[in-house]
DNA sequence: TTAATGACCTATC
DNA sequence: CGATAGGCCATTA
């Protein structure tokens, strides 16, 4: 069953520790910059959260959605801690610090 | 089946 | 440069 939602996964799932990606990154690095909703819901569903660290997906603002389906907003923060992420007093990530830098998938 | 929404982003004015 | 509007894909009702 592998659909539009497995590459999503797959992307996640390959995402370093210590760097988050934004869903418009991962989208375009599945192949398509305007999966971008599908990655969200992607998420959303999470059919594997033990495997996909929702955690590590944030908007384009390095923050992450409302409606979390792990947990708690603030397991997230503390996810991301622990993974190395500085979080900014403004409740966001240092994108510019760790967004990940992309897939070391060598084209 | 059609229509609307959604953890969003990009382009244009 | 800043803000606004629209759009794309998939899922759900």
């Amino acid at each position: 069953m592998k659909n539009t939602f497995t590459i999503i996964y797959e992307i996640v799932k390959q995402i370093p520790k210590g760097k988050v990606a934004t869903y418009g990154q991962i989208a375009a690095l599945a192949g398509n910059p305007r999966w971008s909703q599908v990655v969200g819901f992607a998420l959303h569903v999470n059919p594997d959260e033990q495997n996909i660290p929702c955690y590590r997906v944030v908007n384009r603002f390095g923050q992450t959605a409302s409606a979390f389906a792990f947990g708690g907003e603030d397991v997230q923060k503390l996810l991301l801690e622990e993974d190395g992420i500085v979080f900014l007093p403004d409740g966001s990530v240092d994108l510019k610090k760790h967004q990940w830098d992309g897939e070391p998938f060598s084209e």
